[in-house]
DNA sequence: CATTCGTGGAG
DNA sequence: TCTCCAAGAAT
């Protein structure tokens, strides 16, 4: 790092000095010091906003106050808790890692960073925040906040996506981090850039980092961090066939290797032109007692995928017996189950259920 | 190493 | 309506 000995010491006073004087963000998760609770806030966290992720984190501290309530709770009613979140392949981790913290340690959490990094869904980053928030060990992290506010500060214009940008960062990172209070240096240079350096319209005018940011001398803000990739936006089309008798409902559980996993839905037929020519449907046919073409429609639009999702509402005169891999449920039980945005928002009209 | 995993806020 | 992207990790 070719960087003058002063602008380093510079970025790391100011920004310490920034911390203490602006920090009255308040957030329950805020000088937390208890391992479980920051661990549960950060898995949380991850790809998440705050505002989003709090009602959540409230939640899950309510009904699992320590780390052997979660590791002991059933799978569902842990999904429940975490439906709407999204990416919830964090909830299956966040689960596994709770039985590994109970059973393997004891129900203590471990206090190592390679400990913590093994846990499953822990990263470098997260791994990162838990060894420096609980204990204050020197470990800097790297997120989406601090690859933005070294790039622009510094200047850098290596692609953050790539394996070179990671390693760079990381090392400036190690390298800036105040090996004598890592728990504020890492809070401050978060909650800096998510409050002063912002991805779109950052406040420069009143940053304390200005008279030495090198994007902002430059006229680079705007062009920086650089990303690389670009993002291919694939479109599926789901048709769903709400299959019903008088009291109940089919629904299955999505597999692992897909989005929504874990997640319950209604009979899929996924990508045809017209779901009647299907051989399901086929032998679904005898068993039809009445069929609402098109009952409900709706578009969801995910970071990589534009999902077309079309409702028909079935009524059986009886449950086929060649439906198997799926469950049926009382209508009104419903809501014990998790289900995707896509399917609550047909469920919500509460019109036939 | 490239791809994949949700949802919602903001401009 | 469209685009970007958020306290990243697993495969």
């Amino acid at each position: 790092m070719s960087v003058a000995p002063g602008i380093k010491k510079f970025f790391t006073t100011e920004l310490l000095k920034w911390n203490i004087e602006e920090n009255n963000r308040q957030l329950p998760w805020k000088n937390e010091k208890d391992p479980y609770k920051i661990w549960l806030s950060e898995i949380i966290l991850q790809q998440t906003r705050a505002e989003q992720g709090r009602p959540y984190y409230e939640q899950f501290i309510l009904h699992y106050p320590e780390v052997q309530h979660l590791a002991n709770a059933l799978e569902d009613e842990v999904f429940r808790l975490w439906q709407g979140l999204g990416y919830y392949n964090r909830c299956r981790n966040l689960i596994a890692a709770a039985k590994t913290i109970t059973q393997q340690y004891n129900g203590v959490f471990p206090e190592n960073y390679d400990e913590i990094l093994a846990l499953k869904g822990v990263g470098p980053y997260t791994a990162a925040a838990i060894t420096s928030f609980a204990f204050n060990l020197p470990y800097a992290v790297l997120d989406g906040n601090v690859y933005r506010v070294l790039s622009r500060y510094f200047g850098i214009d290596i692609p953050i996506d790539s394996t070179e940008g990671k390693k760079y960062f990381q090392d400036m990172a190690s390298e800036l981090l105040d090996k004598k209070q890592p728990a504020a240096f890492n809070q401050a240079i978060m909650d800096f850039g998510a409050s002063v350096c912002t991805p779109q319209l950052p406040d420069c005018e009143h940053c304390p980092l200005q008279s030495k940011c090198i994007a902002f001398r430059q006229n680079m803000i705007s062009l920086l961090p650089v990303k690389t990739k670009k993002l291919i936006i694939k479109e599926r089309n789901f048709d769903y066939l709400v299959l019903t008798t008088e009291h109940e409902v089919y629904i299955q559980q999505r597999s692992q290797k897909d989005i929504w996993q874990g997640l319950y839905e209604f009979y899929l037929i996924e990508n045809e032109k017209n779901y009647q020519e299907t051989s399901i449907w086929q032998q679904l046919k005898p068993y039809i007692q009445q069929n609402i073409d098109i009952e409900f429609e709706n578009r969801q639009k995910l970071t990589h995928q534009l999902i077309r999702s079309k409702f028909h509402l079935i009524l059986l005169k009886a449950r086929p017996s060649f439906l198997t891999q799926g469950i049926w449920v009382e209508k009104d039980s419903l809501k014990n189950y998790p289900f995707p945005k896509t399917i609550l928002s047909f469920l919500s009209r509460k019109k036939y259920f």
